[in-house]
RNA sequence: GGAGACGUGGCCGAGUGGUCGAAGGCGCUCCCCUGCUAAGGGAGUAGGCGGGAAACCGUCUCGAGGGUUCGAAUCCCUUCGUCUCCGCCA
């Protein structure tokens, strides 16, 4: 959520990146609003100043035994409650408008990320090992002989519908090995606190990250009310919600290994083949929580952890940064990495690190001490995918395939699976 | 699911109708004292919103929302969360 202060303060500077981001400029509806807003809390405090005189004034008549007087004023009070009432809930309203208002404009753009409407304008930063040569045509992971036995698309749309998938055996174990050897390598190589949480949330922690009120067509909802997280960064985000912590406490890193459910409403016949796209997805997601000084340099950081992880997997990736119209709701920047799929003969998306400054602590009132004491300022949060585990599966399997259906698995992976370095094409671990 | 209790400032914890934004403790900041990485003494220390250059003023906030009352942290209702016992259950 932006702070309107800002706003007021630079209304030029919001429009422009607003402008950006491809919307219209609002400062101008927001301001007018505003003021107008001001103006009705000014009004119902001075009358709620008067009817607290009055108030306090009664007390004192009661406790002299001034019936009269008491009488009078507590027409008087109940004359200005009145009046309070009303102007109170024109403030109100006026107060609801605005923060709608501001609750549905996404995040500014920073001055690095390079203009443009949609992924074709996403700058490519870097890239990372060479995709295979070779030297058979490399098929999609869903037809690798030796991973059919393990990937059941059938059974999984007899139990759920489609965009669900069951795994069974080999396959299922390696999917397993993937999520156990993120964890362990940001536990132990990049100092990330372990965790494990809730997939089931109240409401206001969706609106804490930003997936409220805008998308709530993108999630799901129980009939007790509360959400499915599409990403742990829903809970471990919000584990700072409503919370005043210490400065020293920070940079708070956490990462979580959590199922991820998504409605995929208006993704509709895209990546409708294979596991690419589910509606129930694991990943293993990285949160910091920091501060404005050292958010920059965190969100480097963590672009290298999720890197990381790739490189040691052994899989051919490029990192990007997406364009302002390419950007998620809450981010004010956002790389991607994007790992190379033989299969379908291009980079996929498989993790997103975002930077979103204040913008999710503002809506969550999330806050720490600054050193020496002083106004408690709003904490920087950062969010990344480290990795998405069903679709590095999929990476692990289109770049280890063999010609006969088998396939070479990283060595990383060797001790999660007992020592096996591939899978047969029958669909045995050997 | 049944019965009950609880939710107060950065933290702990008093407070059952006015004198309470709120005792006390801890923590933190500053000062004093002290032959010294200890102890002691003193002062200060909530947040949001509105106005103001500022000093400061006003207003709201004792989980949240509503109500009773001249007046609510204190009474009532709703709701969210936490805990205890019983039941059930992985």
């Amino acid at each position: 959520m932006h702070d309107i202060r800002s706003i007021r303060e630079n209304p030029q500077a919001f429009d422009a990146a607003l402008v950006r981001r491809g919307l219209e400029t609002m400062s101008a509806s927001i301001l007018s609003l505003d003021a107008e807003r001001r103006a009705r809390i000014a009004e119902a405090e001075t009358a709620q100043a008067e009817q607290n005189r009055a108030s306090k004034e009664a007390g004192a008549a009661k406790g002299r035994g001034d019936e009269a007087e008491f009488e009078r004023l507590r027409e008087l009070v109940a004359e200005k409650k009145a009046d309070v009432a009303r102007m109170q809930t024109e403030a109100a309203d006026l107060d609801a408008r605005l923060r709608e208002i501001l609750m549905g404009i996404p995040n500014l753009p920073l001055d690095s990320v390079p203009d443009g409407q949609d992924e074709e304008h996403n700058v490519e930063l870097h890239r990372w090992g060479t995709p295979r040569d070779f030297d058979f045509a490399p098929v999609e992971h869903f037809e690798i002989a030796g991973v059919r036995p393990g990937m059941d698309f059938e059974t999984a749309a007899k139990l759920s519908g489609s965009r669900f998938v069951m795994l069974k055996g080999s396959v299922a174990r390696l999917h397993r090995a993937l999520a156990q050897f993120m964890i362990d390598l940001h536990v132990t190589r990049h100092d990330l606190e372990e965790t494990w949480t809730p997939v089931l949330v109240l409401e206001d922690m969706m609106t804490g990250t930003g997936q409220l009120p805008k998308f709530g067509e993108d999630s799901y909802q129980t009939r007790e009310g509360w959400w499915l997280i599409p990403t742990a960064e829903v809970t471990l985000t919000n584990t700072v919600h409503g919370d005043l912590v210490d400065h020293a406490s920070l940079p708070r890193r956490m990462v979580a290994h959590s199922q991820c459910f998504r409605s995929e409403a208006g993704s509709a016949g895209r990546d409708t083949t294979g596991m690419l796209r589910q509606h129930q997805f694991e990943k293993v997601e990285m949160v910091s929580i920091t501060d404005a000084e050292t958010g920059m340099d965190e969100h480097a950081r963590m672009t290298r952890c999720a890197e990381a992880v790739l490189e040691a997997l052994e899989l051919p990736y490029r990192t990007i940064v997406l364009c302002t119209g390419d950007m998620g709701f809450g981010a004010r920047i956002t790389h991607d990495l994007e790992v190379w799929l033989p299969g379908q003969n291009r980079y996929r998306e498989i993790s997103s690190v975002s930077y979103c400054s204040d913008f999710q602590a503002r809506r969550m009132n999330a806050r720490y001490r600054p050193e020496g004491g002083g106004k408690p300022e709003f904490v920087h949060t950062l969010n990344g995918s480290g990795l998405a585990v069903g679709r590095c599966l999929i990476a692990v399997l289109e770049n280890g395939q063999q010609e006969d259906g088998s396939v070479s698995l990283p060595s990383a992976l060797h001790p999660y699976l007992g020592g096996a370095t591939r899978l047969g094409a029958d669909g045995r671990l050997a």
